[in-house]
DNA sequence: GAAAAATAGTTGAAGCCTAAACTATCCGCA
DNA sequence: TGCGGATAGTTTAGGCTTCAACTATTTTTC
């Protein structure tokens, strides 16, 4: 993955596509953003992002969810959760419950553990996102995120074109 | 302590600071794009990004490049470089040469068939982006690239100051 | 000129990720 | 009741990625 693609590109000739510079733009920035994030969880948590990420689904989940809709929230694979959820346990962050109602089905959970563990690492996300993003002013956040909401609209629009 | 329970990731309830939610919308929108161009790369070429990426690089240095430059250049490590040239090398994409001044380096550039192959593939890659990216209009793009030229400087001006 | 430091690249272990094939269970329906 | 299709999850094979340890070569330094 380019971490930097705008950089790689900019000698490149033109002739590419407007689109394509936004593309490489946006790229670059997420890039340079989630690698700086990736960095301090590992160094200050000794985690990584993709167990961070099912945290966070658990947090708002107080419930628990299953193991499919984990899967769905975050957008990747059934297979991938599987393996998610069996290294989160066996760290004690999480636990399994098999559904009374569905026995395929099994709900995961946050351990007292795991809560207090995300609790941490939330509270260190949060303030190094701000910290990364603290250079803009609020009146550009605003107008990059309306944006980046049309972006996300247009991009879903073409999903279902090529989809159908 | 900081214990924030509103705190989650992904589609962002309220309760997040105004950058995280920035942050989580930039990553969707970078993560539905990236995951749709690797699903067409796979379909209609049967490959990958990375590689793409890397025949990309070699296609705008005809000359030439050592593992090295392209491990610099596309921000990824020398491990990961060696697997995807040696991936690339069997297919019959590019090809290496021992450098006659070091004998450590080698550099690798497009065969024939590698120039060919990437000029396919090239084209399509930027249909497909203009195509998701346009639902937008001039205007809005514009803003938009200038917006994440903004957001990329803050970032950059973070990781000084954290990395310092 | 030889030891030491730097550089080019490879390898191995481990985690992340997917698609596809598979098992187990549930549900609809005749 | 029992069959067939859907659904929940696991497994497997393979690619991507990193870090750390390693080999080979070059450059620096004394």
């Amino acid at each position: 993955m380019l971490l930097d693609a705008e950089t790689a590109l900019a000698d490149a000739p033109p002739g590419h596509k407007d689109e394509v510079r936004l593309w490489l733009r946006l790229l670059t920035c997420t890039n340079l953003i989630e690698a700086e994030i990736r960095r301090r969880l590992r160094a200050e948590f000794d985690t990584t992002l993709p167990r961070f990420d099912l945290l966070a689904q658990l947090e708002r989940h107080p419930g628990g969810l299953t193991l499919g809709e984990i899967s769905r929230r975050m957008m990747v694979s059934n297979g991938n959760v599987t393996g998610l959820a069996a290294r989160l346990e066996e760290e004690g962050l999480v636990e399994r419950r098999v559904s009374a109602t569905d026995r395929r089905a099994q709900s995961l959970r946050l351990t007292a553990r795991g809560r207090k563990e995300f609790a941490r690492q939330s509270a260190a996300h949060e303030g190094w996102v701000a910290e990364l993003l603290g250079g803009l002013s609020l009146v550009e956040r605003e107008a990059l995120q309306r944006l980046l909401g049309r972006a996300k609209a247009s991009v879903r629009a073409g999903l279902q074109e090529g989809g159908a």
